[in-house]
DNA sequence: TATTGTTATACTCTATAACTATA
DNA sequence: TATAGTTATAGAGTATAACAATA
């Protein structure tokens, strides 16, 4: 038995999983050197785009919509606020929580953040024409929503 | 300003460089949840398909072919040796070196490892047509190469 | 002098538990 | 009794430096 010819071996680059988590994970290093510029790393960002869409919201909440255990949203939200990106503020309703809301620095830094991430998205698949981009986004949303993933929803970031 | 219909906000599941990135760190943790019941974890596993490839490599010629320091390889063989999947033998021409040899469980190891990534697979895609895998496999092989991520190769497995 | 394997150390992440103040 | 925030601690993972044996 010839362990080089005999067939016994996986061709990793012929499988769509290793694919997908070899380029997911290239495209994660990515994202956090494109965010750095920025004083920002990846989770942090995703504190920012979540308050970006709701802003005042609890620590508790954001960790459930980051799917975080709230303990780690501690450190998170000061570095946050140390970055001068958050502040901590009394909850209207509820004592025991804070409401943490988006400076003015932070809501300025959404929009090159938007572009650091269009600017990788062409890094990365801007060699297809651009209706075979749409048409890979379409079908990555798809496999996500397939395998139940939350949208916009991403543990286990750099 | 109303921060909830602003526009400042980035969508994060439309670009294509989030939904890699999730949907391949997705894939990562359910090959390391299938591979789990063969008593290996992701890079155990890397290791072995690199011998699979090559038989009797030193240490510092696997690490090399996984990106890898050489430190962290002593640790993954003790852990191999320790699983009776891999041997150290007198390396043949060079007496530092030690030559890791598959063992026969190991080898018998292998089909029902390339099962389980055969099974990852239409897990994922599975929902697609047969020659829209195709399609998206050959896709994602051009994107790594285009990314200059070698054929194979995956550092950062959980 | 350089390289292979090894060990030790420090640093980061993560997971868990426990404490406080409120509800 | 349960929940929000906080802190402390232990474990895994990683990176760096140094050492002995050999090239």
């Amino acid at each position: 038995m010839n362990e080089t010819t005999d067939g016994a071996g996986v061709e990793l680059a012929d499988h769509a999983s290793f694919l997908l988590s070899q380029l997911g994970a290239h495209a994660a290093q990515r994202f956090a050197e494109r965010l750095q510029p920025l004083g920002l790393d990846p989770k942090q960002f995703g504190v920012l785009t979540q308050l970006a869409k709701s802003d005042g919201q609890s620590q508790q909440q954001l960790a459930d919509a980051m799917r975080l255990h709230r303990n780690v949203m501690v450190g998170l939200i000061d570095e946050l606020e140390g970055g001068g990106f958050v502040q901590r503020r009394r909850h209207p309703s509820d004592r025991r929580a804070h409401a943490v809301h988006l400076t003015e620095t932070a809501w300025e830094l959404l929009p090159p953040a938007r572009e650091a991430l269009d600017a990788l998205d062409t890094e990365l698949i801007g060699g297809l024409a651009v209706e075979e981009q749409r048409h890979l986004t379409r079908l990555l949303r798809n496999l996500t929503d397939a395998a139940g993933l939350a949208p916009g929803v991403h543990p286990n970031l750099p």
